[in-house]
DNA sequence: CCCTGATTCGC
DNA sequence: GCGAATCAGG
């Protein structure tokens, strides 16, 4: 059964694409495959990005032109992509980890948002970093207005977080005691993910949710006021926060 | 081994 | 159009 490819998918395709993130990194976020991804991406005409190789070395190599010239106009701001999805996860409060969001952030500390260059390296948002704790959003209704209070409550569970698929993960601690002696890759790459726990926490005065295709004239990121702790506001959080999941199986 | 993206080709 | 299988470099 193929995958849906509905604008929503593809727009977060897109969005994950161009932050630089890796294929599988999307993957996981969609829920489908790296080849999915790239598979798709390249159908989408979106694709050129710093390939590890390049195939095709074989059959002729006329040596004349610098075949790594093109790509390097492709992109040449982009020296170190340096992805890292960053899952701030606190390393306290072992016992709230239970719904992760997936911020879709790298974790450059951008500074100037709203000036993107666009272009190939667009600008990446601010680090998100979620907060340990997931407070609940101010109603959902009234979303342009900054909470008027910062309002940090104690383990509040997940927001009204209902507009795509997301099924929690039942994260069981105790439950899971026992380890295997070889992590698996789910394992090790969700170990990768949660190592890195930035102590920052920055959160932008306008949402970094791009809007349009960097490198054209209509580019531009939100600018909504964001949620308190998070750079996207209410409206755009929702896309850009899913829920953790790691497998491709388990589909929602 | 792991990772990455690229391409092919049956569906 | 889709994506698993496969390839290929790091």
């Amino acid at each position: 059964m193929a995958m849906e490819w509905t604008e929503e998918t593809i727009a977060r395709l897109r969005d994950l694409w161009q932050q630089g993130l890796s294929t599988a990194e999307i993957g996981r976020q969609l829920s489908v495959t790296k080849n999915a991804v790239v598979g798709k991406a390249h159908r989408l005409g979106l694709k050129p990005r710093p390939s590890p190789i390049r195939r095709g070395t074989k059959a002729d190599k006329p040596a004349d032109k610098a075949p790594d010239a093109a790509v390097a106009t492709a992109v040449p701001p982009t020296p170190t992509p340096a992805p890292a999805p960053a899952v701030a996860v606190p390393s306290a409060d072992p016992a709230t980890i239970t719904a992760k969001a997936v911020p879709v952030a790298p974790p450059a500390p951008a500074v100037k948002v709203e000036e993107a260059p666009a272009v190939a390296s667009a600008v990446i948002p601010a680090a998100p970093v979620a907060p340990p704790q997931p407070q609940s959003p101010p109603p959902a209704a009234s979303v342009d207005v900054a909470a008027p209070k910062p309002v940090e409550q104690a383990p509040k569970p997940a927001p009204a977080t209902a507009p795509a698929v997301a099924a929690e993960e039942p994260v069981t601690p105790a439950a899971k005691a026992p380890r295997k002696a070889t992590p698996t890759r789910a394992e090790r790459a969700a170990a990768a993910r949660a190592a890195v726990a930035p102590p920052r926490r920055r959160s932008s005065q306008s949402c970094c949710w791009p809007l349009g295709d960097p490198g054209t004239p209509g580019f531009h990121f939100c600018g909504a006021t964001p949620l308190p702790g998070k750079p996207y506001c209410a409206e755009h959080a929702q896309l850009a926060y899913v829920k953790l999941r790691d497998r491709r199986d388990n589909v929602a």
